[in-house]
Parts: C-alpha cells; sequence; structure tokens
DNA sequence: AATTAAATGCAACATTGTTGCAAAATTGTG
DNA sequence: CACAATTTTGCAACAATGTTGCATTTAATT
C-alpha cells in the first residue's frame, strides 16, 4: 500500500487534473477509492465515512467525479451501483472503462480486470454498438480455495 | 402482435408450466411481458397497470417470476433494474440468459439479443466465471436512420 | 486580504423497496 | 360443486435511497 504522503498528492493532483476543486469531502473520497483495489457503493463509502461528510454531499461528489471522468458506474444486478476508479484515458464526457468487472460471489468484491479485454461482439443486422459493458459473476482470486 | 385468445392461453400455460398458481394479478403483468418485445421495469410496469394491481404485489410478482425461471433480470448502468422473459430453456434456480442485452440510446428500448452468443472469455489466473452477462449501449436497428 | 464563485450541510421532500397481517382468491379433494 | 387448506393480495406502516432549495461555509482568483 502506498504512503500516506503519495496518497495525498495523487489526490490533490488527480483533483486538479480534471479539474476539480479540491475541498475536504472530495479528498476524502476520492482517497478511499485510491486506497480500495475494487469498486465503492454509495452505502459503502457512507459506511467508511468516519469524517462525518454528509450524505448528500456524498451523491454529489459522486455524480461530479463521474461526470469529469475519475470514476465510472458498474452496473449489477442488485441494483447496488457500484462506482471505480477510472483510468488514465477517462477523461470528462468520455469514459474508456471498457474492461471486464467481475464480481465475486463469497466475498462480494468487486474488481475490475483492467487488462482483460472485451471481445467484439458480431450483432444483428441494423444495430450499432456504443458501448460495451461485461460483468461477470465467479470466484475473485482471493477466494479460490 | 397475436390475438387475445393465444396470448391469454400462454400466459396460462407458462404460469402452470413454472409450478406458479393463476391469478389475476400474475396473469395481467405476465402479459405484458409476451406483448412487450423488450425488457420492463418495475416503474413502467407500474405505469402499464391500469387494473389498480398494488404495488406491493407487483414487487412479489417479480420476485416470484424471477425465482421461477420466468423472467430474469438485466443489469443497467443506471440503477433500474430491469426484467424480460426467459428463453424456455429457464428453469426455476437455473437462469441460461447468457444472451447479449441491448440498450439503444435513442428509444431506451432494451432488446434481448438472444441469438448473440456470448464470447468466452480469458480471465487472468484464479478467477473463475460463472454466469456472465453483456451490456451493449447504442442504435437499435428500429431507431437506425 | 477581499471578492467571486463553488461546494457543503441542513431540512424537507420524493421515490423506491420491505415487512406483518388480515381479507380474499386459488387449488386440490371429496 | 362446495369445502378446507394454502397461497396470494391489499393495506398500512416502515425503511432505505435519492433529490432539491437555500443559507452558510469554503476554495480559488486578483
Amino acid at each position: 500500500m502506498p504512503d500516506k504522503h503519495t496518497i495525498a498528492q495523487s489526490v490533490n493532483e488527480l483533483l486538479k487534473r480534471h479539474g476539480l476543486s479540491v475541498t475536504e469531502s472530495r479528498s476524502r473520497i476520492l482517497e478511499m477509492f485510491l486506497r480500495e483495489p475494487g469498486a465503492l457503493s454509495h452505502a459503502l463509502i457512507e459506511k467508511k465515512n468516519s469524517a462525518g461528510i454528509d450524505r448528500v454531499t456524498i451523491y454529489r461528489t459522486l455524480q461530479t467525479f463521474t461526470d469529469s471522468g475519475l470514476i465510472h458506474t458498474i452496473p449489477t444486478a442488485d441494483n447496488a451501483v457500484l462506482y471505480a476508479l477510472c483510468r488514465d484515458a477517462c477523461t470528462a464526457g468520455a469514459h474508456h472503462d471498457e474492461h471486464v468487472h467481475f464480481i465475486c460471489e463469497k466475498c462480494r468484491h468487486t474488481t475490475c480486470l483492467e487488462h482483460t479485454e472485451v471481445p467484439r461482439i458480431e450483432l444483428p443486422e441494423g444495430f450499432r454498438a456504443g458501448s460495451v459493458a461485461v460483468l461477470i459473476n465467479g470466484t475473485c482470486n482471493a477466494c479460490r480455495e
């Protein structure tokens, strides 16, 4: 795990690079994402929120981060939106998060498989693909017995 | 569009084949799915609900249908779970809904591309896949100019 | 340091989903 | 076809989740 100094620096730099003003709440929330290897839900962020950031601020911050290309949303089958850090390539308005998302059935942890390519899918006549999301349920490398 | 008689018959038969008792609410809701080419959300079902079926009953019915393999859920990025009819191969506890789901950006309609195969995806060491869901955003065949 | 613009917290509200329980409907059986 | 057993429904109340307006605070700019 990177030390505190490095994380604080990254947080600051990341916010600025995406044209966001640096505030206490944003820094804390972004730090959670940097420390977390996988994805976070709003609920989990609230749980981790020892600083007492307002619930509404968390909603707005997640929206802001998504809009500015810092994080992206991951659709899930059980109606709980997850958020995860975007790769550097993401910019405001243009997400490049076409990697595979893996949800572990045991630890319920969601991992972005950054280096697993999404295959090209042949669509029926008349359909034109924009973005492609792949969600895999299974057992992750940490939970394998 | 199939005529009323045929749909009423199918509804009845489908419910029975899945071991469910035939009630007014279930018939009406299942009929919506049979008439609808794509997927339905809870909200949309409530809107179409001219019969005044209770909100709670709709929730419970969708749960029952999902449990018994009549319909399956489709994850979406905007936190609105969609439901769609399963192919005949689906049975209680064992969904075979590994087809591609297509969400049109123009008409917001979700189509199950039953015949579009989900490709095998090579996972990193230690990950084992269970189910795979593919969600494609784009323009559907009806909205293509 | 002062000004301007943006972000936050609070309160109130809207929407969505859940649970317990009594009333009503469905199914199987004689 | 009527009866009993079981399931399903509607209602009410509640819990959780997400949204909006506005006054106050905070951050960026000069």
